[in-house]
RNA sequence: CGGGAUGUAGCGCAGUCCGGUUAGCGCGCUUCGUUCGGGACGAAGAGGUCGCAGGUUCAAAUCCUGUCAUCCCGACCA
């Protein structure tokens, strides 16, 4: 058990922040709400972005790149869009720093005053739309399918690693269709993939819906989202894909001319993910002894460490460790060999078990007499000793389990964390005492959705897709006639 | 942005209320020796603009003002 973590069930956010700062994910930089991505984490978020990367491109999307800066006036071409993101807008005002009369410091150059400010993006809409018109006449230029991988900015308050931060790494795809049924398919395949990319490779199941009107993108006429539980009963979007109609298309005076000759609006969508999932990946698995990784975003799925006295034992364990290695890397497995003298083997196994790697190997005098090897796995933290002739084929099969287990014992948590409630009594119950979603019916008025939320901190995450939770009922709060259950829960 | 707390060595903290030798402790770090199957032990070392800027004072980590950052609770949000 690693020094000093705090155990997850006696303070869930600072056992969030410790595992992510201790495992060598992230730290805060010391500039406000900004967070440092360290090559640990940062690799893991490379082995996200080549999976989503690629299957953008098996659904015909082309990768571009949009400015940062974004000027003033775009964003006032869309009335909501302009509303949602305002409050939290860096803006950049001038464009020189001169050193101060004293000759000590800097200050801003007050002749260098931009004529129309800059706004760092906190999204691309405006600017990519700006663009489109450009690059949009006929028919024949659609669809556009376009994703960028990119930072953004957004000034918010109250920071926590990846979860929220002041700026964050993203992908954001910008699609513009001839029709509206093209586009709404458009932003469904792309929440379907999110949600394919959070099960297949996170190991993290997701509850697949649409958002309120009151929780809908700012711009959109149609909100996917797909909401996770995390270990402490709380909901994460934790990726979004917007049905945009033809708001942008107006706004930036977006047309095409039609097959039939006419001049009409193009429909558009976007959708993205964020380092946001880093966070949801490492709330979803991580346990008092650190971080768990899936074996297919961990950056090191297999660690061997030797066990040794004397340095004849060392280099005789290291041969057979670094043949073990070949073998395993000729079948795509990454792996470290930790032969390092400096430490002790079992700060090892703490280290490596704070760092999530799927599988330990060790290999020690009593396993070079033997023939065999004590193999450790991550997830449920057994042990067992194998014949090191069968490592070769039981490792990528160990692998393949893993993250299967993962995947399941989420799925199981959050299956036993889904709860009917018929009552308002009910509702704020569980809510209080076991967490996670509620199911429940709602009136389908805005006004219910703000009370409960002003009631009980609880928000609807979605209308559920692939749930049936159409049947008829009444609102626990309100007591109105409803037609269906919706996905109550506190949210991140 | 409102309320609360914190900032002292790489990390975690004591010292601050009540100003006064050379600012301490644990972990980590360096060197040497013994160790090595779940965070070893001993010895000797290195490491500090006390967040930053002003002010009060013979004297400031300590008192005052401002500011920046971090954490918690709200409001906001991927």
């Amino acid at each position: 058990m690693p020094k000093n973590l705090p155990k997850r069930s006696e303070d869930y956010s600072k056992w969030y922040h410790e595992v992510v700062v201790r495992s060598g994910l992230a730290e805060n930089s010391g500039v406000r709400g900004m967070m440092v991505i360290k090559p640990y984490g940062y690799a893991i978020w490379e082995k996200m972005q080549s999976y989503l990367d690629r299957m953008f491109k098996e659904t015909g999307h082309q990768n571009a790149y949009f400015p940062l800066l974004i000027p003033k006036s775009y964003f006032a071409k869309e009335a909501q869009h302009v509303e949602g993101f305002a409050k939290e807008a860096a803006v950049v005002t001038h464009y020189r720093l001169r050193t101060t009369p004293d000759g000590k410091g800097i200050e801003v150059d007050p002749t260098a005053k931009l004529e129309e400010e800059l706004i760092i993006r906190p999204t691309s809409e405006t600017i990519i739309w700006d663009t489109y018109r450009r690059w949009i006449q006929s028919y024949r230029d659609l669809p556009l399918l376009i994703n960028q991988w990119a930072n953004v900015l957004r000034w918010e308050m109250r920071t926590r690693l990846f979860l929220r931060t002041a700026e964050f790494l993203w992908q954001e795809g910008h699609t513009a269709h001839e029709t509206k049924e093209e586009a709404i398919e458009e932003a469904e395949r792309m929440i379907d993939i999110y949600a394919r990319f959070a099960r297949e490779y996170m190991a993290m199941p997701v509850i697949k819906g649409i958002k309120t009107p009151s929780e809908r993108f700012a711009g959109a006429e149609e909100t996917y989202t797909i909401e996770a539980l995390m270990q402490d009963g709380k909901a994460l979007q934790s990726g979004t894909s917007h049905f945009l109609g033809q708001n942008f298309a107006k706004a930036f005076d977006v047309k095409y001319l039609s097959r039939e000759g006419k001049l009409e609006y193009v429909w558009a969508t976007s959708w993205g993910v964020s380092t946001r999932l880093m966070g949801a990946l490492v709330m979803t698995h991580s346990d008092d002894y650190g971080l768990v990784l899936p074996p297919k975003l961990a950056p090191i799925q297999v660690v061997i460490i030797p066990i040794f006295k004397k340095k004849e034992q060392l280099e005789a364990i290291s041969t057979e460790a670094r043949a073990l290695m070949e073998k395993l890397k000729a079948k795509g497995i990454s792996v470290r060999y930790d032969d390092s003298e400096h430490y002790k083997p079992g700060w090892k196994f703490n280290e490596y078990e704070l760092k999530g790697v799927p599988i330990r190997i060790a290999i020690g005098p009593r396993d070079m007499e033997k023939g065999t090897a004590e193999v450790a796995r991550r997830d449920t933290l057994e042990k067992e000793i194998v014949s090191r002739a069968d490592l070769e084929d039981y490792i990528p099969r160990l692998l393949d389990e893993i993250q299967e287990n993962l995947y399941n014992r989420a799925l199981a948590f959050r299956d036993a964390h889904i709860t009917k409630a018929d009552t308002f009594e009910e509702f704020k119950d569980i809510l209080e005492n076991k967490g996670g979603f509620v199911l429940a019916h709602w009136d389908g008025t805005p006004e219910t959705e703000a009370k409960i939320k002003e009631l009980t901190k609880a928000t609807i995450r979605c209308i559920p897709m692939d749930m049936d939770t159409r049947e008829e009922g009444v609102d626990p709060l309100s007591g109105k006639p409803s037609k269906q259950r919706v996905l109550y829960a506190r949210a991140y």
